[in-house]
DNA sequence: ATGAAAGCGCTAACAA
DNA sequence: TTGTTAGCGCTTTCAT
C-alpha cells in the first residue's frame, strides 16, 4: 500500500551542492554564469541540478536582490491592442532570464496603485506599466524604486524611459483622409479621464488635440465635435448615440480607439444607418477585429508588437545601468484605409 | 542643491517595531490577524505602520510559505471569454488579502509547463489554470505542490478541484437549434490539439463529440462534417474555406468557439455568401464579440463570470484546507440565438 | 578556483 | 500577552 507521500521538501541549493560534492557557492555561482568556475565544475552542478530537477526558489533570490521578473500592467485585457504590445515584449524577453507576469487590468487610479505596489511588494526586477493614469509624481516615485519603462504616455522624465506612439500626427492622418474624402462634419470620440494632473500626457488627450490641430488646419474649426466617453465598447455607443442626435448629424466619426469604434458601429447599426453610405467611422489602434473583414475599419496602425518590443529593451537595458539617461521613443503611426470610410453622402 | 538621495533603504518590520517601542513578533502578529495581540499593541503597532508607510516584502514572507499571491494562468489573453473569467476571478479575490497575477498567454504545452513553474518558483499560494493542454500526470503533480484549480477540463481528479462548462449539452444546444430551424448539412470546426493523452478531457473534444452525438440523435448521423483547425481567427477562417470548398456545402457552421466563428464569418464574407441568408453560423462563448449588434452571433452561453467566481471560490477553500475532497462543479451552458442562424435557403 | 559563513525580512516555536 | 531567536534558500563578501 502506498502511504500518504510526505509532502516532498523541495530540492534546494544545498542539495546541489551534496550531491554534485562542492560547495553552495559553486551551484550559485553556476547558476548565475558568474565569474570563476572552472569547466570541470560547471559540468558537475549542471548534471546534479538535472539530476535532481533542481529550481531555483524565487523568493530566496529575491531577498538578494533579484527576482529575475518583469511585471507587465496592462489597463485593460479586452483591447486587443494591449495584447500586441504584450506579444511585443514577451517575444523580446524570451530568450532572456526574466519571467514576465501580468498585473490584471485596472480601472480607476487606486486599483492601479494596487496592483503597482503589489509588484513592488514582489520583488519585481523590473516593470512596464502600459498606458497608467496615475499622477506623473506617483510614476516618478515608482521608478525611483524599480526601474520602469512607461507605455503610453508622453513627456519625458528623469526617472522613468517612455514609449509612445505620435498620436498627435495620428490623428491628424485620420482628420485629413476624411477631409480628403470630402467630409467637413467631422467629429471625434475621446476618452475623456476627470484627473486633470496628467491629462496632458495621455494618448486620448493628446489625440484629441490632435484632432482639433488638424481640424484646424483644414478650415474645419467650426465643425470640432468632441463626444466625450471613454475608450470601450459602451463609450464608443453612447458618444454615437450623443451626435447621431446633433441637429447636423455628423458625416464621419472618429473614435479614439478601435474598441470605441466598434461601439459607434453598434450604435449607427441600431439608428439604421448604413457605414459608410450614411457615415463614416475610423478607429485608431488597428487592432485584429479592425482587420476583421465583415468589421473592415479604417484605423491608426500604432505597431503595438513594436511598442512592446521597445518597452523590453528599455527595461533590460535600464536594469543593466539604472543610471543611464533615460529615454523617449516615439514611433510614427500608419493609417490603414478599410471599408469604413468613404465619401459623404451627396 | 539636492543631493541625489541615497538608495532608500525600504521600511522593514524591524523598523516598526523599533517606532513602536515593541518587538517584531508583534508587528508580525497584527500583520496576520493572528491570535494574541492586545487592542493597545494594535494600536500602536498600525499607527508605526500607516506612519512609516510600511508594506511587507512579500519575497520574505515567501521564505516562510505565504506569499499572498495567487497565479492565474490564460492559454489567449485574445478570446475575450477568457477576460469573463478573469473578471470573475478578480471580482471574487478582490475583498481576501491576496492579490492575483497572470501568467502571459501560452501556446504549447513546453510554454505551458514554462509559464507554470515560472509561478511555483514564485511562491504562488494557488493556481488557476485556465483550459490547460497539459498532462493530466503533469496537472496532478503541480496541484501536490500547489493548491490548484483547474479550469476548462473534465474529468475529475483526486487533487485538484475543477470548474467546467457542460460542453456535451453545449455542442446539442446548437445542433438542436440548427436542425430545429430546418438545416441538415450542419458542420463543425473544432479546435485539434495532438497531444492524444488529455484530448478526452478538453472542451473542444467534447464540444465536437457532443455535436457528434446530437448530429445522430437527430438522425443526422451521415451529415457529419468536421473541420479540424483551431479556435482562433485564423483556424475558423480556414476550417470555413475548407467547409465551403465541399461538393455540397454545409447550410449551416457550427464553431467550437466564437473567436473561430468570427473567422468563419470572415471566409464567408469573402466568399461572396451572405449570413445567415445563404449559410447559418454559431459560435461558442457568448462573448462581448457575439453579442456586439453588427456580428450579433448565435453563440452559447458559458456564463464566463461565474465560472472564474467559482473557481476563485474553490481555490481559497483549498488553499485552507489542503486536504478536503476535491470538488468538481459543473455549469450548464444557455443556448443565446441571434442573428446569424436562420432557415436554410429554399 | 573554491568554500565558509553572514545575512536579506519575515514567521513561528518557545521562553518569559 | 509579549519578546527572543532560529531559520527559510539564496547571494556575496572574504579567506584559503
Amino acid at each position: 500500500m502506498d502511504r500518504p507521500a510526505a509532502p516532498t521538501r523541495r530540492i534546494t541549493i544545498i542539495d546541489v551542492a551534496r550531491h554534485a560534492q562542492v560547495s553552495t557557492t559553486a551551484v550559485s555561482k553556476v547558476l548565475r554564469n558568474a565569474y570563476g568556475v572552472s569547466p570541470t565544475m560547471q559540468a558537475k552542478v549542471r548534471q546534479a541540478i538535472s539530476e535532481l530537477g533542481y529550481r531555483p526558489n524565487a523568493a530566496a533570490r529575491a531577498m538578494r536582490g533579484q527576482t529575475y521578473t518583469i511585471g507587465i500592467m496592462l489597463p485593460d485585457i479586452r483591447n486587443p491592442f494591449f495584447a500586441d504590445i504584450l506579444d511585443g515584449l514577451t517575444a523580446r524577453i524570451a530568450g532572456t532570464d526574466y519571467q514576465v507576469l501580468l498585473g490584471p487590468g485596472c480601472n480607476g487610479e487606486e486599483a492601479e496603485a494596487r496592483v503597482i505596489h503589489a509588484m513592488i511588494d514582489r520583488g519585481m526586477d523590473g516593470m512596464v506599466l502600459v498606458a497608467p493614469i496615475s499622477t506623473r509624481a506617483y510614476l516618478e516615485q515608482v521608478a525611483g524604486v524599480v526601474p520602469t519603462v512607461v507605455v503610453g504616455r508622453h513627456g519625458r522624465s528623469q526617472t522613468y524611459d517612455t514609449v509612445a506612439d505620435d498620436d498627435l500626427t495620428g490623428a491628424a492622418l485620420v482628420v485629413n483622409h476624411l477631409a480628403d474624402l470630402g467630409h467637413r462634419r467631422i467629429a471625434h470620440i475621446e476618452h475623456h479621464e476627470t484627473t486633470a494632473d496628467c491629462l496632458a500626457e495621455m494618448p486620448n488627450a493628446i489625440r484629441a488635440e490632435g484632432y482639433r490641430q488638424a481640424m484646424r488646419a483644414r478650415g474645419l474649426a467650426d465643425e470640432i465635435d468632441i463626444a466625450s466617453t471613454r475608450y470601450n465598447q459602451e463609450g464608443g455607443y453612447l458618444g454615437t448615440r450623443q451626435l447621431l442626435a446633433r441637429p447636423v448629424r455628423p458625416t464621419a466619426i472618429f473614435a479614439g480607439a478601435d474598441i470605441a469604434a466598434l461601439g459607434a458601429l453598434d450604435a449607427i447599426a441600431e439608428a439604421g444607418l448604413r457605414v459608410p453610405d450614411d457615415i463614416s467611422v475610423a478607429g485608431y489602434d488597428n487592432t485584429t477585429f479592425a482587420a476583421f473583414r465583415p468589421i473592415s475599419l479604417t484605423s491608426v496602425d500604432q505597431a503595438g508588437h513594436e511598442i512592446g518590443a521597445d518597452a523590453a529593451r528599455l527595461l533590460l537595458d535600464r536594469i543593466a545601468d539604472r543610471n543611464r539617461p533615460t529615454a523617449q521613443i516615439k514611433l510614427s503611426p500608419a493609417l490603414v484605409v478599410r471599408r469604413t470610410t468613404a465619401p459623404p453622402p451627396a
